[in-house]
DNA sequence: TATGAATGAGCCTTCATTCAT
DNA sequence: CATGAATGAAGGCTCATTCAT
């Protein structure tokens, strides 16, 4: 597990930097979808966070700072919206629901998956070793999920179509979010889910 | 069908045009894949493509239309090495004949797919849209080869469940370019591919 | 001579003052020698002087207000230690004397000369004369030896004379601080002085 | 000796180099001597220079390559003016025909030796090296004379003193350009150039 | 008095684009 | 057609200074 990449701050107060990094990653967000990482300035950011460009500079060391705390952010909040139902008990009901959950969560954070996978190549290498990492447990949430269907016998699969299916579940629901200008136009989220998942079942032989 | 975004040239030899093109999309897919379309100099694309930077500007407006130039080039690429195997008659062996050559073709230009995709957002609205339609194009061709599969008896798919299922073989064969570095360490072209088209067949209630 | 140059400040404890522009000026002194005046920031300043930003501004009104103080400190210091010997009867044994004095004194005092020497031309004008004031007080220190030397018949100097060798003197003096990263190989601070004094009582026609 | 620290350049005519340069230094000699290197801008050298700060950065890097530009420019300058006279026969009149020739010069270049000696010690180091071996260069120049009057028999000096008394006559010469604010009421450069060559020679026992 | 978060003018530098040769 | 010097708008970032607590 990569050890946290720390972001550089000259400001004290532990609640400040939590609000004014909040502000900052949700103006950020804004921004990156609407123009991208590059044509996004640090100025803009600024402004739509509220406050000044020299504030901003206080919170963070380098525009790709910014780009990691929101890269991070993100993460963060898709795992604990996942980790709520990861006490699970081996069955397949368990594993739709997991799926229904995540594209829930990737329905709900449209905009962040965007940005996350579009701009993420833009960041430093450290930082993008430890993103890649996230995106990596998140990969292993339903890698779990499978070995646990197959040790209950509810599924059988080798190990490595195990781990090539998890990262195909993971695919899939970033569909979502990546197609959306194709996909929203024929299918509700509820469709594509069933869709998906029938599919991803009969895929792994029920 | 969008109509064939142009990019001025005052440049009249159409031979020269052609060959100045190509040295440059070849520059520039190299330099794109390196750094980005941001970080990536007209100066550089013209030192790499051998010439001047005036003589780019002699082919070119703008920068975007560089990019522009290289998604068209790869989309075109694609299409053609894809368009091969078209004539169908309908069976899951064409389809799955199909996808082996469509993962063949992205294993061949893994770095030209993952610059047409992460750089692609920064192309300008129309030009954006010209190569948005490449791509549905290119989903029109899997979902053919299910339309086919079908109305021959092969497969037995609501309209929802083809368009959809085309999209899912588009995007899982992109996977392997754009998770290559995790899926290359556990798997071959071949294993990838096999355990793919298994799970596609599958979840399509073979 | 000019009136001491002032140095706002909102604090009406003499003491406290005192006690705050000293760590100030020790503090200032180690950043100006180690990044010079304008590479170092008031930030770093007032951390060195170990007390915050806010505390900084509260003696001084401007970052140039440091400056001055530093110089205006050092010439003082320079002047009281100079000044210890200042009463002469106008013999050689006594230039020999102070000379010997002045050279220990910029030995023990190099970095601050340098800084002072360095740095002064960035005060602003009104503070600059005064500085400038202090250091023809420092020539006129050893003008005034030379006066008592002619005076006694110990030397045999004209006017126009007078006045350049004390210029003379002193500038020799700061060879030593400027010059320590060449001079210092090849001599001690004793060698350095008994060479000096003969080359500049030979000067003088002894 | 320090290899000659380059400039990077994007632009390839030689002789554009050297004009632009040239235009450059000017510039910058002008605004460093007004306001000193930290406090000058790169826009207005480019300004004062006579074109864009575009073009500016054209022909350097960063704005320490100004600063060094100046000092390797000033050096090289004095080392062409010196060494006219640098064919010697060791006699004491060669000694002072130097020493004229050196003040004239600093007379000459009173603005660009106050530059040098005060922004120096801004250059990154490896420049600083170099420049502070232009400065061993120079005395050396005269160490040499010395050294030629002592196998000449015309002075009896010690290595030690040899060194030493190189450092002093170049020091002194920079009195001349330091001091001026004082030394130019009371003396004419020949009046003080006669008086400190009286000094020089009587203080090495003639 | 002391603190430190906030501010924004201003600096250095880059780079897409033009145009005279 | 090709070249590459010139341009300047724009961007990232710093830091002296202020002021509410």
């Amino acid at each position: 597990m990569e050890k946290k990449h720390e972001v550089k701050t000259s400001v004290k107060d532990e609640n400040l930097i939590e609000k004014r990094r909040h502000q900052m990653i949700r103006a950020a967000v804004t921004l990156f979808k609407e123009k991208g990482f590059h044509r996004a300035t640090t100025r803009e950011i600024a402004k739509e966070a509220g406050f000044s460009i020299g504030t901003l500079y206080e919170y963070i060391r380098t525009k790709e700072d910014v780009l990691y705390l929101v890269c991070d952010s993100i993460y963060n909040e898709v795992h604990d919206k996942l980790s709520q139902i990861s006490a699970q008990n081996g069955t397949i009901e368990d594993l739709k629901t997991a799926i229904r959950h995540y594209y829930r969560v990737i329905d709900d954070m449209q905009d962040e998956f965007v940005v996350m996978y579009q701009e993420s190549k833009s960041l430093p290498k450290g930082a993008l070793e430890y993103v890649l990492n996230k995106e990596l447990e998140m990969i292993n949430i339903f890698r779990k999920i499978l070995v646990d269907c197959v040790q209950n016998g509810e599924l059988r699969l080798t190990e490595a179509q195990t781990n090539l299916y998890a990262h195909t579940i993971v695919v899939q629901g970033q569909m979502w979010a990546f197609r959306r200008w194709v996909l929203r136009k024929e299918y509700t989220l509820e469709q594509f889910t069933e869709l998906q998942i029938e599919f991803v079942l009969n895929g792994m032989g029920k």
